[in-house]
DNA sequence: AGATAATAGTTGCCATGTCAACTAACCTGA
DNA sequence: TCAGGTTAGTTGACATGGCAACTATTATCT
């Protein structure tokens, strides 16, 4: 509940999604600028990421796990395909779904890529002890499950 | 450095990284969601309630603080102000330079909005117990630091 | 004083991500 | 068995955000 003249009060649950947002707009224009070389957006190369982790795996779980707009996911699918970085073969038993996994050219952008967002990541989060780096992951990994 | 056979490696970091791309691109969209009824997008409200709590301000350090790219901030201002929710003046030493406040109507956007947000929030991180939030919000001002 | 560099902000172009509507396949209940 | 509902994925339309190049102004150096 506001006062007329003061600013618009936020509780600490929006504190926390500002700096989400801002953080996250941050990360997706650097990330961008290491996956371009390999002729990807950010999204497209977690997606890639994700069918390597989780494969062979469909576009529904992919939506569910990322959290992505599943007309997004559908056309980041056809590119990675077109690419030649997944292979698309259908569900045994519901010819609706397809099922996706990395090819080898796709396993070397994404070790190639993953080589450079290790380093990039190690350097702009160099201030961070071992424990600030444990209490990020468990902060960011209970804020993710609660999205879900 | 990854072996031949093996997935390729995310180091600590990376795994930050990618939880702050995913609950990024999700905050992004649910947020917008939240803004469309004002015309605005999230990023173009995040701008406004900068505005209103550092104003008045130049375009620069709105750059500086969220991180946005200063072409977007420069259409985000042009739009804000066609909507009448800022004015812009000139500063008074330096002709390049236009200092932003929000207008009455702005700051009313951003009441009613700033309830919908705390509102919204509030639900979606409802599983988190009082340090847990305290904790998250350290971690993330932590991160923001060490990203500007 | 004037040339050059840097800065604050603007704009055109374009790829992308979202939204809504769609198709094809599967599930459910009568 | 079949109508209607639900689901997995696709696609068109469109607004937006990033990139690069730009303008106008200020700062710096000779």
């Amino acid at each position: 509940m506001t006062v007329m003249t003061q600013k618009p009060v936020q509780n600490k649950q929006t504190q926390i999604a500002k700096h989400l947002l801002v953080l996250g707009a941050f990360l997706q224009r650097e990330a961008s600028r290491i996956t371009s070389d390999f002729g990807l957006t950010q999204q497209q190369f977690v997606v890639l990421k994700t069918i390597e982790e989780k494969g062979p795996i469909n576009q529904k779980d992919i939506c569910c796990s990322l959290m992505f707009e599943k007309s997004n996911v559908s056309k980041i699918v056809k590119k990675l395909k077109r690419d030649c970085l997944i292979d698309i073969s259908s569900g045994s038993d519901d010819n609706r779904v397809s099922i996706l996994a990395v090819t080898p050219k796709g396993r070397k952008i994404l070790e190639r890529g993953m080589e450079l967002f290790n380093e990039w990541n190690s350097a702009w989060l160099k201030g961070l002890s071992n424990g600030d780096i444990k209490q990020a992951i468990m902060v960011l990994r209970n804020l993710v499950n609660l999205a879900r």
